[in-house]
Order: structure tokens, then sequence, then C-alpha cells
DNA sequence: TTAACTTTGATAGACGCCTATCAGGAATTG
DNA sequence: CAATTCCTGATAGGCGTCTATCAAAGTTAA
């Protein structure tokens, strides 16, 4: 039951370490018929090389670096303590990551600040807009050996290898045939609260709820999107305004943050009983409306598993080791008052 | 920005490595005052032990068992094929993983495969029966100097070190909670179905359930529950009975295996559409009858997760090395027809 | 057949830590 | 004060792999 080596692979080819080694590592040429003489000894033995003495040896280090929004958004803010966290357990692993908060909403500032961290690391998770000129940016960093990861909000047709994070246009039909089951037979309104539509994440969420709600609620009408800027005051304002002009308000789903604004203007109109309200993200304010009533569902992207996956795929990448892909899939968690964390 | 090596606290302490090193690891008496040294250097330098070169080191090796019920219920297959991946996968880490399968509903055998493993693994994850003679063991196990970790269902009075598995009778509740909301103000009768009610994930579900079932929707009456063992066909008889003598059942919660016998039943009575119907655990099975709106939900515990927390709570406990409590916390994911993985 | 090249063997040293041993210095005891 | 006991230093060897070098074969070309 000891542990097959390198030197009883060699031993059972007939061949030295140093061949042995040629062929697994591919340094120096070796006569195919010899190479397959190790490659059979491997498969007979089982060998494994044993990566703690691998990395040991080779010293490697792994530099990555995360951008993300700045600004306090709470997800944004988990978001970056989740990174943080990760940064000081991953030292022991030889993992170096770093921080950068950016106005990602802004093409020009986010590309300038991926275009200038090229040299420094091997690999980049970012927040990212879906912008012509970010999705240079990405390519750029690809271009030149930086494996890319986008986090949250995908840029499709860029180069990036990975994007950690939930499927938002299936967040979107969740959100709307929660929606209609929760409603049954009611008739009425349901309004839609976007942070911004030039966010690919709203944008697909929105997609898929109307998808649904049309197609499999349609005694259900939709009014038109308002926009909000992830900010909760304004959510307040347009939500106050929707809810004074909607007497027949029945549903509200906000795609974005500043769910403050919605408890707010709900609390205000005295109408929180009779909205069935989906939210999302799972922050601390959610959670108490969620709690007290006036939030009925939250659909929620885990913050500490789409870092923690970034970083395990940029390892990955970086040394070119499989992935497990199911392993990578981010779920979308639906909360009710019940199964809170 | 080069890795801070044991050499260094030394030489920043004025010390020798070997006193370092009796101080990391408690090997030999050294005075309070060197310690002291030694502990402000770390800080100072912020020295974190390279894992992997402490591992290679020592040479650990790490062996687990897994104790899964035998039988063909299609998430115990998933739970069991799940260890075998991560058996294979651990073997480059140095983790030997052992999968034994038994009749865990009876208490005495699996007392007994309990008892005989003992002397052989590090730590062992168990499927348990909450029953005095499997708690025995358990303690037994855990006396001797192996860590246990129970896994899917719990036992909370034996010495285990860590359940790996949800919530239950949140699992419960939430069942409840959207049971009552999916059916909204009709009225009617809402059926219970259980695995067995000797094993505790069954009973706190079906609490769960009944307590929130029985304060937020009186309107709704809940049927007595009708015990399963898990078994398809039966299911599907009990089932087919509980039809016919209540045409007007509108819900069905299903909290153990079987989902199969439910929807042939109800396939049979052509009532699909009539009955809200929540079940237990994604399989192909329960998949395709969500998709097709048989099933309305499906409450699900991640198999791959339980297995993959089941692990590192054991390394972490074989080498005495904190736990990340919020990355062990198994959540309890909730499907409808859109967020399907 | 000799020269030149290709393929393999043998081996040393490194990575950072652990374990063990021995010797010398310090502190304690009587 | 000497005789213990207690702490500390120095150092060697190992964990399994990687990297590099040099020598010894083996193969091909001239």
């Amino acid at each position: 039951m000891a542990r097959v080596t390198i030197e009883d692979v060699a031993l059972e080819a007939g061949l030295s370490v140093a061949t042995v080694d040629r062929v697994l590592n591919g340094r120096a040429a070796v006569r195919p018929q010899t190479a397959l003489r190790v490659e059979k000894a491997i498969r007979l033995l089982n060998y494994q090389p044993d990566r703690l003495a691998a990395r040991l040896a080779k010293g490697q280090e792994y530099r990555f670096c995360f951008v993300l929004p700045e600004g306090n958004n709470s997800f944004m803010i988990e978001l970056g303590e989740e990174v943080r966290a990760n940064a000081s357990r991953m030292v022991s692993e030889r993992v170096h990551i770093d921080l950068r908060l950016t106005d990602v909403f802004d093409a020009a500032t986010l590309a300038a600040t991926l275009d200038s961290i090229g040299d420094i690391y091997d690999g980049v998770a970012v927040v990212a807009l879906d912008h012509p000129r970010v999705r240079e940016a990405i390519n750029g960093l690809v271009e030149r050996g930086v494996s890319v990861v986008t986090l949250v909000s995908d840029v499709p047709s860029s180069k990036r290898s990975h994007y950690a994070g939930i499927d938002n246009s299936s967040a979107g039909r969740t959100a709307a045939t929660l929606m209609g089951r929760y409603l049954g037979n009611k008739n009425g309104k349901v309004g839609l609260i976007a942070g911004s539509l030039s966010l690919r994440d709203h944008i697909e969420r929105r997609f898929g709820f109307e998808q649904v709600m049309l197609h499999e609620f349609p005694h259900l009408s939709i009014l038109p999107v308002l926009e909000s800027r992830d900010d909760w005051q304004r959510v307040e304002k347009v939500t106050a305004q929707m809810l004074a002009d909607h007497p027949d308000l029945i549903g509200i789903y906000n795609v974005g943050a500043g769910a403050r604004g919605i408890v707010t203007a709900l609390e205000n109109a005295g109408r929180q009983k009779q909205v069935t309200y989906i939210a999302h993200e799972l922050t601390d304010y959610t959670r108490r409306a969620l709690v007290d009533g006036t939030v009925d569902v939250i659909i929620n992207q885990n913050a500490g598993h789409e870092v923690r996956s970034a970083v395990r795929v940029l390892m990955a990448k970086a040394d070119r080791t499989p992935l497990i892909e199911a392993m990578e899939h981010i779920r979308i968690d639906i909360f009710v008052r019940d199964n809170l964390p």
C-alpha cells in the first residue's frame, strides 16, 4: 500500500528515473518505444505523481488578481470580503491574490485597469461590463498568456476561459415561475426593476423573466422596466411612483441591488402583504425583509463559491490541469424564510 | 516577496531552526520566554508554514471509510459514485478512501460494521440510523481516536464530530411554505409520505412540514403520514389508495425516495395537474417529472458537496486544523423547472 | 571504421519541513 | 561547589519530485 514513486516506475520499466522524468515532463527527446515502456509501467502500477512534492520542487507560485466594482453594493462588498478571506487562506498553498476595485460601469476605466495588469499576474478574475472596449482588454490579456475568468457577469463574446457565475436568464425564469405560482389565479400587474440595462446579468434576468411570464402566466401583465442604477434611494423613488400609479400591482421583481428602497416604498404605502416581492442576493437587508415577510423569495448566488471556483479555475488553467466541470457549476440559490443559512 | 521559511524565523528570533521547530510542533520543552521570542518573530514576518512541504515531510496519509446504504435508492447510488470519484481524485493528495455498503436500516448490522473498522481508518463517514446501538458504535470509534462524520442523516446524541448534511427540519418547513404558497387560497387535503419513521432525516422533515402547515396554512388539512420504506412500488400503492380515498387531495409531499411510484399513481389517476407535488432529491426520475410538470418543486441536497465536505472535515480533524464553518454548511437546494443544473 | 549525433543512465542538489541525535551551555539542586 | 537536569544549537538524512550536468552507451552518417 506504500506510495508508488517515480522510482518504482523506472524499475518496472527497466529504465532510469531520469528517463521516466523526461517522458513525464517532456523535457528532452525520448524514443517513442521507450516512452511506451514508461507509459505501460505507469498504467500497470497506477502511478500518480505526488502533487505536493511536485509543487514543492517546482517552487511554483500563482499570482492572481480580482477586479471588482468599487462602491457600496452589499453583494459586491461581500464578494470582496470573500476574495480577501481566500487570499489569506491560500498563502500557505502558494497562491497570491490581489484585489483591485474599479469603476466597472465605465468601460474605459475598466479596460485601462485590465490593460495595465497584464505582466504581473498569471490569471485575472473580473466582474465585467459587456462592452467592446472591455472585450478587447480581456482578449489582450488572454493573448499575453494571462487566463481570464469573468465573475458574476459574463462577456461571452470574449476569449475568457471561464465564467464563474450563475445562469442569469435561468435566474430570471425561476423568478417568473415562483412569481406566477405564488400569485396563483390572481389578476394584476407585475413590476420589474433593473439596476442598469447595460450590465449583462440584468439584461438576461429580465429576458428570462419576461419570457416565462408571457408564456406561462399571460393573465399577469408586466409593467415597463424601471432603471435604478442599483442605488436604493432611486429605487425607492421609482417604486413609490409605481405603487401610486398602479393600485392593482401585485408583484415586484427586482433584478438588481437596492432592495432597501423597495422595502421602504412598500412600507410607506402599507402594501407589503399585498405585493409578492422577489429580490436578488442574500444580504443583511434582504434577509431581514424575508424573515418579516416583505420579501417573499430571494434568488441568490453564493459569493464564496464564486470566488473559490474562480481561484480553482485559474489554478487549473495555470498548470493546464483539467477541470471538474460539475464542481464549478454555480447554482442558483432560492431562499424562502425557512431555508435561510 | 520570497517565501518566509522556518529559517528566516530562526534568524529573526536569534534562535536555531531546531528551537523554532520545537515551538511549532511542541516537540520538546522550551522555556516560555524563548517560545515568546519565536512567536513574536512569526508574527513579525507573518510566517505561514508551507503545508505542501509539511505534509511531504511527515509522509502523512489519510485513510477514510464511507459507510453507505446498499440498495438501489438513486440518491444513495449517486452518493456512492461521488465517493468513488473523490477517492480516485484524492490519491494524489495522499488521501485513501474506501467505500462500504451495508444495510444501514438494520441497527445491528450497521453497528457491527462500524465496530469492525476501527483500527484501519483515521476517519469514518456514515449514513447513520439514529439508534442506541449505532450511537454506541459511533462513540466507540470516537473513543478509539477515529473521527466520525455523519452523512445525510444525523445522530446528534452521539459523539460524532460533525454532521455533513442539510437541516432536515428546515427542509420540511421549506416544503410546507412552498406548498402553502403554491396552493394559495385553495382548500383541500395534503398528503405526506415518508420512507421510514426510524430514519432521523425523515422524522425531521415531517416535523418541520407539519409545524409550518399547521401554523401558517391552517386551511389545509394534513392526512396521516404514510410509510413507504423508500420502495417505489409500495409508494405507488399507498399513493393510489390515497388518491382514491381523497378526491379533494391537492398536495403531496414525499419526504423520502420512490418518486417514481407517486408519478405513476398520479398519472394513472390523471390528476398530475390538480395536485401540487413536492419531492426530495434530484434524480433522473424526479428531474424528468419536474420538467413535464408532474413534480412542482424538488428539494435537494447536493451529494457531491456532502462527500467533499465530509472529506475536508475528516482531514481537518485528522490533523487538528480548524474548519471554515461557512464552507461546510450544506445548503438546501430548491429546484423548479427553470433552475435545473 | 571513425566521427558525430541521439538517446539513456547516474547522480547531485534543491524545494521547505520533519525527525532524531549529540554536544555544549544554562539553570537548578543539594 | 559539583552534580544533575534542563534548554538550546548544529547538523544529517529523509519525504517525492524537478532540474541540470556529465558520462556512457547506442545509433546514424560519412
